[in-house]
DNA sequence: TTCGCCCGTCGAAGCGCTTCGACGTCACGC
DNA sequence: GCGTGACGTCGAAGCGCTTCGACGGGCGAA
């Protein structure tokens, strides 16, 4: 292994100024600079992580805490999880996983053993345990979606809320009466999964604003729960025109099945969601949605992060606004 | 921050007994070992791992290397990922997540500065790049797949030659004399990714060998590309009434198009798929299928990594034996 | 000209842990 | 009764890096 006295030999300095080259720490002539990289370069030397991390107390790694529960949509954690490592190594930081399984102990573990400097907490409930938790970590950390008593954590998210109000005032201003909500499973209500519960809240209360007759529905995430919810809402609410989906995995089994039913998209009925563009668009008919930027939020959770390693303040909360793409599954209310 | 000498002490110990009251590396006798474990315990102390890592030249942490490529099955990744963190805790290890983005570089670096003490890739190529680099390495890794020319390497996989065999064998022995493969997306093939070329294979021989008529087709995954090959196997064989699909995203939609068409499953064809037993069972019919043990396949991974580790041999070569699941979607071949 | 200061560099002191060699003690076998 | 290990513990030497204080030389201000 080559190490940093090396490099120092060979470029006839001493170790401090080889390592205040490479940190940029203390100024260092050009002339020198340029014999350490050249030295650096012809050994190949790379600083050794632990040693770094000792000296430092700087371990240059990031946990992120991915969920892995029922009723949460897989690719959007996974695509939220690759754009946390690439944000990461932007800063030169690395991404170690961490599995919600392991609960408070491995975020503890890797806190209180300087494994990581900072975290980054996926799928937050309302009332979380881990909040008490992180306030006493010495480490700074942001969490994806907001509990509901925050202060003194730093949270983002997309504004859920206001995204379930916007799909209403877009049915709305369509000139539909009789909406209906689609939400996730049960369980995740149960949970007290926070974005979940804001939807329903800005999707309720916008209704009422417009005077909309409304209704809500978790839904299991399989095709034949899409089925029986469908018939369902007929049922129900026999006036129904328009829908809005909060649940990845049943978009296009409840869009089949309202067809199935002898509901035209959207002649018949107008149809929009929450979800990543990506599946709005693959489908049959590309649905009007709110998308789900999980790549941003991966990105904004490891700027927040790495300011707050600076000390830098940042915002406690941080709601991206949502944005509502056209398309062909909405149209306006049946005469 | 408490350090080992507080811990030694609180006990009236030295810091090396309590090192290796921790390690089990030299005998402790049990009082001495109690007095060390109440010490820890009233102090909460946590080793710090860097200093761990620069005395002991092992970080206990494993890199694990993502695709982020097209036509991959996403839930399959992440259901890996979650597996091998898990077994990895077993060991007491933790799980670094690297992006395939970044490369050789990246496996380098993590290598060389230390970080990690081994590595796991997935989705290995026929001719992988990576192959010379991992050579070179002075740390152990495992790869999830099998590329063509493997020696010296550790590799771990699904046997999918035989499980491309064992389907068609399933069919034939139904009395099918007309089969065809629905495979991943043509990139996947390109690429030369192993495991989809080896069901080519296995379902090709297996074909050949039982001398039935067959047909191999990549396909899009998205429903829109289902519907199409469908149309196309019913234009090209139309005495068709096997099918093996080995593409997770198009299974569901690709059957839904042959009913479409007028073909009952399994009526009047039969369906097989070498996918995770969760997506086979939760469709309409559930499909007769071929496991795809990604949970397992992560703990082996692991575990053949810490054998390594541990200065064990291991095989270079170990591939897990398809277990094909009868479920209602096979039949026998229609009068 | 002299004082003070900044620039660029060096040496040394750790960071907190593991590990090696050494040493005293005790039990056992001959 | 004594040599011989095995057992249990200690002290000290690093692991490879960062960082602090110090220091010489050059330059601008006085």
């Amino acid at each position: 292994m080559v190490k940093i006295t090396d490099v120092a030999r060979q470029a006839g300095v001493s170790p401090s100024t080889v390592s205040y080259a490479l940190s940029g720490k203390r100024p260092i002539s050009e002339e020198t600079r340029q014999r350490v990289e050249a030295a650096i370069r012809e050994l190949g030397y790379r600083p050794h992580a632990g040693a770094r991390a000792l000296a430092s107390s700087r371990s240059n790694v990031l946990a992120l805490v991915v969920p892995l529960r029922a009723g949460i949509h897989v690719p959007v954690v996974m695509q939220f999880a690759v754009s946390v490592v690439t944000a990461a190594r932007r800063y030169d930081h690395d991404v170690l996983l961490l599995t919600q399984e392991e609960g408070e102990d491995g975020l503890r573990r890797v806190a209180d053993t300087a494994l990581v400097d900072a975290l980054i907490l996926m799928d937050v409930q309302l009332h979380d345990p881990r909040l008490p938790l992180l306030r006493s970590l010495d480490r700074p950390s942001v969490m994806i979606g907001f509990p509901q008593e925050a202060a003194g954590l730093t949270c983002i998210d997309l504004d859920f809320r206001t995204a379930g109000e916007r799909c209403v005032e877009h049915l709305a201003q369509l000139g539909h009466r009789v909406v209906a909500l689609v939400g996730s499973p049960p369980e995740v209500y149960v949970r007290g999964t926070a974005f979940a519960q804001r939807v329903v809240q800005g999707f309720t209360a916008a209704a009422d604003r417009s005077g909309l007759a409304s209704a809500v529905h978790p839904c299991e995430a399989t095709p034949g729960a899409a089925r029986r919810v469908a018939e369902q809402l007929l049922r129900e609410q026999p006036a129904l025109t328009g829908v809005v989906v909060h649940n990845e995995a049943v978009l296009e089994p409840l869009t089949d099945a309202f067809e199935q039913l002898g509901l035209r998209v959207p002649a018949d009925l107008s149809v929009t969601a929450i979800c990543p563009d990506e599946l709005a668009e693959s489908l049959r008919v590309p649905v009007t949605s709110i998308a789900l930027p999980s790549a941003e939020v991966g990105e904004r959770a490891v700027e927040l992060l790495m300011a707050k390693l600076a000390g830098d303040e940042v915002p406690e909360a941080t709601l991206l606004p949502p944005r509502l793409t056209k398309r062909a599954s909405t149209a306006p209310r049946p005469a």
